[in-house]
DNA sequence: TGATTATGCATAGGTCGCTATGCAAGTGGA
DNA sequence: TCCACTTGCATAGCGACCTATGCATAATCA
């Protein structure tokens, strides 16, 4: 039992912080008509840039697939436009919709909400010890790639 | 830009530690023809239980359709078996086949390889630490339900 | 008992993640 | 120049998550 009961076991707990997080911030940028997905893309493109689907996966760390049919999505709910790339006949580049540009201080401020959520129950040294240890993991988790 | 740069963020890094160990696992679990998904299920079953549909989604913390999708799909690749409730009409009781239950203790041996990469990098403090902080982190959450 | 409510499950439809694959456009070397 | 290789994107198909909805069986209560 002990060895199955994996509540307590920071690799179940991890999983389960993120999922209890990501629905809490899904929930109110659904009222934005955004979600957590989009959050790279406008966090890319907030300034008027304007680039290409490949470059956003890399920045969102999706494959391009799954960049290439979120983009289809805002494209079709117009939260983003595309124009072809004067440079390379094969790409577009995407840019966010004047209505979009202007959600993005809402959109931002929802994520602070959010992140101080994240934090409200942890004491100032466990909030940074928090960072040091994810750090600490993601990065090993990356090398092992 | 600092403001929007999320990357040094709990709230970002938590989400990214997740996928990243979740990933890992997937890869691992898929040599035996399960996923991480399933875990929840093995765990609950792997006695030779019997439980109905809800009583599964309720320990997954997943939402029945997902719960109800999940085990339609491994019924099909005859990773469990249902049973009518005798007890109740509308219910059937899910176990899982012999072959399932013969990979329980090697999917906890790679559940178990998983946990052990995940804390490589951290001291002994602090992976106290981490679980005292997920699990604070969680409650937290939790309540704000 | 009969009508109402609650419960267990199925299904539809949507997002978002992945892998595998293929095409078209760009690039470089012989 | 032409062929091979690379790169950007599109598409297909699947898993896993969600909400909304509906149906059939239980359970309850007047």
């Amino acid at each position: 039992m002990s060895k199955w009961d994996p509540s307590g076991h920071p690799a179940y707990l991890l999983g389960r912080a993120a999922r209890l997080f990501e629905r809490r911030a899904h929930e109110r940028l659904k009222k934005l008509g955004l979600s957590n997905a989009h959050i790279p893309v406008l966090r890319a493109l907030r300034d008027g840039n304007a680039m290409s689907q490949t470059a956003l996966a890399a920045v969102a760390r999706t494959e391009q697939p799954t960049m290439a049919q979120m983009l289809a999505r805002m494209e079709r709910d117009k939260l983003v436009q595309r124009v072809p790339n004067p440079a390379d006949g094969r790409s577009s580049l995407y840019s966010l919709t004047k209505s979009t540009l202007a959600k993005v201080g809402d959109a931002q401020k929802i994520l602070e909400k959010g992140g101080l959520e994240l934090l409200a129950p942890l004491s100032a040294s466990e909030h940074a010890a928090l960072t040091t240890i994810l750090g600490k993991i993601v990065a090993h988790m990356d090398e092992l790639d």
